[in-house]
RNA sequence: GCGCCCGUAGCUCAGCUGGACAGAGCAUCGGAUUUCUAAUCCGACGGUCCCAGGUUCGAGUCCUGGCGGGCGCGCCA
């Protein structure tokens, strides 16, 4: 598809004087018009004549010179129209050399991408909140992956922070408590009564904060009352508990990361980090603590300067931070570096990048904060994780797979696997439907729409996978005639062809975007395109010629579909 | 108050980074299955693209100002 537009374009810069690169073909939204299109309105500015003209005047001079393509000048615009032919060999020709790579490249060789995503709190459950860093961060680690980026999924755990005092307490005083058996629900019952015995119980609450000095490294275990010397061993305990349920849930998930690395992995790092951003000069004491004000850079900054130590000593979220960062820099020399984390949190990455600059740090713009909207709960309001409130992922989990198992019951109860076709698809379903609108947007969480298997949805893309599956499945069993595929015969399917063609952009797009939606809705256009088809026209019973050409088609739609729902982290099964 | 984000059909959203008559899904109504999966498809209904200016041959898309909603704003993360 890629050859054709490169073809135009230049041509098109050799009649015309423009440069290639800033000639714009563009996909006429009525296919009626053709293929891909050429405006000629800056043409026609130059050359001082009306636009119809000089589209005319153009489809004239290049129409010799395009082998395959048809040129018709209409309007203020140049239409081409690839011959079917050249078009289904290219398009299919390329799916079929590369197969399961059909869509990546290597446009991304020797470059490093960071990702930072997912990174719960250890102690606390995974809850419905942080399904959106966790799955578009899983996604677009994977997309960058394919375009040949070496890309490092890290999970930067929040395992410092002061949620660890009531739970080592709360720990010791709730035996009864199994975390064995369900450490996430565990957890969050451990965690839920802490916060209440710090509320009501002062002796509960000075135990609290006396082993969160300890974990913290503020108080020196041998310096804590005897009680209380043996927290960093149930600290260390919490946090292998906790980790083993988030792993359970990424094995669901099929979430990846390549380090996981909490906050405490930085903690050696703080004193130099501090020291370096002093040496710089940037650093001053206000109000007892140690800040950079950045007002000189960013107005909006003026009055929110990046506070590195509180006046107590400790030492805050933003120093981690940086610690992480500059270690991150110095270790991979990243491309880029993705930090997929809410909206919300925009102000503080503002601040680090706007530390990097005043430290004169040339790489500060590799450093990007891929932010999303808000999960909402009913009704627009924040999802706080407010005790009673929070609905744990894993049995979000098991709720979608569930209604999977009853649609699979009602809409194809012979089918083998039934267990493994609901959990793909329930699972599908959650993660598409976290992936098909574009980042920004803030999400009300509604249930009855991550259930909803029709429409714009994760299964939607499954189902029109498996009738393709389906087809190829039954052509092997027919066994294979080595009829030569009629390529002129695929008229009909231009769409889905042109569709196929452009697969390999959208991914490259959706990357250059960090925006996996622009993949989804990709999917779920080209979805539409090959059902719509798939009413009007049969594939196994037509003649030899015809039949191979179709069959060819459909073994490129499935493939593209199977590889775009691979990068989401969709499963593609081929029966559902 | 200041900073940033969002505003497209009753609802949820696309709209290829400024191009041809604004498109889907859901909901409502009406159709399609002796034939490769009806978790599908076709049709109908539904729009002052929040408002007002501006830039441009051309604006849902860019700029300015409003209005409405959201998030954030020094010792939490």
């Amino acid at each position: 598809m890629q050859e054709f537009v490169e073809r135009i374009r230049r041509v098109v810069a050799q009649h015309s004087g423009l440069a290639p690169a800033e000639i714009k073909i563009e996909s006429p939204r009525e296919s009626t018009h053709g293929d891909l299109a050429f405006p000629c309105f800056q043409l026609a500015k130059t050359q001082r004549q009306p636009p119809p003209a000089a589209a005319v005047k153009l489809a004239q001079a290049i129409a010799g010179e395009l082998a395959g393509i048809a040129v018709v000048a209409a309007g203020p615009y140049v239409n081409f129209r690839i011959d079917r032919t050249a078009l289904a060999q290219s398009v299919l020709g390329s799916i079929s050399r590369r197969g399961a790579r059909y869509g990546g490249s290597e446009e991304g060789a020797g470059q490093t991408i960071v990702l930072d995503y997912s990174s719960p709190n250890i102690g606390k459950p995974m809850h419905v909140g942080h399904i959106r860093s966790t799955i578009i961060g899983a996604a677009l680690h994977r997309i960058f992956g394919f375009l040949g980026y070496r890309a490092v999924g890290i999970n930067h755990l929040g395992d410092f922070g002061s949620q660890f005092g009531g739970l080592i307490v709360a720990r010791e005083l709730r035996r009864d408590v199994d975390l064995e058996r369900d450490p996430v629900h565990g957890l969050l019952t451990l965690y839920q009564w802490s916060k209440e015995q710090i509320a009501t119980d002062q002796e509960f609450a000075k135990n609290a904060a006396i082993s969160n000095a300890v974990v913290s490294g503020v108080l020196l275990p041998a310096a804590a009352p005897l009680a209380r010397r043996h927290d960093l061993e149930t600290q260390a305990w919490i946090r292998t508990v906790s980790l083993d349920g988030f792993m359970r849930t990424y094995r669901r998930l099929g979430i990846e990361h390549d380090l996981i690395r909490g906050e405490s992995y930085y903690e050696p790092f703080l004193k130099g980090t501090i020291e370096r951003i002093e040496a710089a000069g940037v650093t001053e004491v206000s109000d007892g603590a140690l800040v950079v004000q950045l007002g000189s850079l960013d107005k909006g900054l003026e009055k929110t300067p990046c506070l590195l130590r509180q006046s107590n000593g400790m030492t805050l979220y933003a120093t981690r931070d940086l610690a992480a960062l500059f270690h991150r820099w110095e270790e991979f020399h990243f491309a880029r570096c993705l930090y997929v984390v809410g909206s919300e949190q925009k102000l503080h990455f503002r601040q680090l990048k706007a530390v990097l600059r005043r430290m004169g740090c040339d790489w500060e713009p590799k450093v990007e904060h891929v932010d999303f909207g808000l999960l909402l709960g009913p009704g627009r309001v924040k999802l706080a994780s407010r005790k009673g409130e929070v609905l744990v992922l894993d049995d979000l989990l098991d709720e979608v797979v569930a209604e999977a198992r009853t649609i699979i019951e009602e809409k194809n109860p012979a089918l083998a696997n039934k267990e493994r076709i609901a959990e793909q698809v329930g699972i599908g379903a959650l993660v598409f439907n976290d992936l098909k609108r574009e980042r920004i947007k803030d999400v009300v969480f509604d249930k009855a729409e991550i259930l909803a298997f029709e429409g714009e949805t994760g299964p939607y893309v499954q189902y029109t996978h498996a009738r393709l599956a389906s087809i190829l499945r039954k052509a092997d069993e027919a066994g294979g005639e080595g009829a030569a595929p009629d390529w002129a015969r695929l008229e009909d399917a231009a769409p889905i062809l042109l569709a196929l063609g452009r697969f390999p952009g959208v991914v490259a797009s959706a990357a250059a975007n960090s925006e996996p939606s622009e993949l989804a809705q990709y999917l779920l256009a080209l979805c539409r395109t090959l059902s719509t088809w798939l009413v009007e026209h049969r594939v196994l019973a037509e003649e030899p010629e015809l039949r191979a050409a179709r069959l060819l088609l459909v073994r490129g739609a499935e493939a593209v579909l199977a590889n775009g729902l691979t990068l989401l982290g969709v499963a593609a099964p081929a029966e559902m």
